[in-house]
DNA sequence: TTACTTTTGATCAAATTTGATTAATTTTAT
DNA sequence: ATAAAATTAATCAAATTTGATCAAAAGTAA
């Protein structure tokens, strides 16, 4: 195995794991820890990752895309928690819709396994995450950038959408009621998302617990869209009782 | 099968794959691995691929924010130099196409301050960098996602491109000669390009002194097509002439 | 045809890469 | 703070790859 095989091997590996050691990778690889360290001493020259004592780190991503620098507040653990849980529904040979929201985003670090897929999105997170990530195929809208959301919108985007059909729709929402229904804090947000429902035959929201029996200005899909709301453990018995009690399928 | 034969069909193999080896090259083909030696040596020195080795692997990434940190070569001096040339083309207001080589990224820097200014790209490191500059709006073409040249190409992205009107259209190419025209290293990125050139009023193309007299493996438009050549100091006097006697304007 | 240039293939010395061993350094535990 | 453990850099030998040289083959022009 000649060094550009062993680079693609290492970064793959080290795309999934956070961090891994010298002798692991030698092992998984059966090459001698010398040749490893010193290809890592390569990469890491090569900004690709991080070197550390006894082995090496994921590189701090160098794509202006990979926004949502979030601190690791409660929020975003029940995001995490979330995106692991929806990730789940995706079988290998899907063609999945993933909106531009936050949460839908955490998704992709658990779907990079689950091959051949092939991925509709506005949002260039999601896109640039699976950039190099060998049977995902990612098709990405077109239209009018939004730097804000770091997403495309638009009537262009929705058109886009529209003329493709997917499996699934993984989609979030502001807030969730069963009496407004879904709820968005950006129309050109909405839209999208409403265009990606109407052409999935499955279709989740993802939505954690605190914006449960929470409404955002505008109303765009009523709770009868949705196959299944993914949250987190947090929410409570009654709003899991009056959701199912309205034909909503909970997953938590 | 002569040197262009088997160029093309090294480019071609290594457009797929990520590297190969020279032996598995020269069993390919039926050729013997000294041969194929010196044509990875050639294709080396025109930087359509990385010599490592016991093989080759794909060119490097086009883009800042990828691999290779590039350093400050030659090579990418000249492509900045000539990014500021083209940028002066630009006047506020424009709407213009831009797309995904190294080349015309380089331009990006200096079209900050020129707005209003609308850019259509199907380039991701082109519509990053533009995301938070007010004033400019950014139209990102659709279409199956690139992840080696972190763009978007495909038929869907074509559409998109012709379904737009610029005043402007700048584009790279790997090659550019009186015989050949402008000749390209990808199909997918050709049709880009050859799309832009066809939606827009005036074309220019970006190419490095390096570049001029040199061929790539497909010819995709002729030099008739372009309004004018932007290129760097180090052409010659007899290429300039050359060009001139053919009807092209060159700015350096 | 012949003479000349270019390209291809074979052979071998030089250079590069790899893996093992050992000394020096850093980290961890006491 | 010191000792023990682990990691790394350095050195060296073996294996592989490469570049150079030269001969054969293919193409060119007269």
């Amino acid at each position: 195995m000649g060094y550009p095989e062993r680079k693609k091997q290492i970064l793959k590996i080290l795309d999934k794991r956070e961090s891994m050691e010298v002798q692991e990778i030698a092992d998984e690889l059966g090459i001698s820890a010398v040749t490893i360290r010193r290809d890592l001493q390569q990469l890491a020259d090569e900004e690709l990752l991080i070197r550390t004592h006894g082995g090496a780190m994921k590189a701090p991503p160098r794509h202006p895309f990979t926004a949502y620098a979030d601190k690791e507040t409660q929020a975003v653990i029940k995001k995490k928690y979330i995106g692991k849980l929806a990730a789940a529904l995706v079988e290998p040979g899907d063609t999945i819709f993933l909106d531009c929201g936050s949460t839908v985003f955490t998704m992709c670090t658990h779907l990079k396994d689950i091959t051949p897929l092939r991925i509709i999105t506005n949002s260039l997170p999601v896109a640039a995450a699976f950039m190099d990530v060998p049977g995902i195929q990612v098709n990405l809208a077109g239209g009018e950038m939004d730097g804000q959301r770091k997403a495309v919108h638009g009537s262009k985007a929705v058109e886009h959408i529209r003329s493709y059909h997917a499996d699934k729709a993984f989609i979030g929402t502001d807030g969730l009621s069963v009496k407004s229904g879904l709820t968005a804090f950006s129309e050109t947000e909405a839209i999208i998302s409403t265009a990606m429902a109407g052409s999935a035959d499955q279709v989740f929201v993802l939505c954690d617990s605190t914006k449960i029996g929470r409404d955002s200005y505008l109303k765009f899909a009523p709770l009868s869209l949705l196959h299944a709301l993914v949250t987190d453990k947090d929410i409570t018995l009654k709003q899991m009782a009056e959701l199912k009690g309205n034909g909503v399928k909970v997953m938590n």
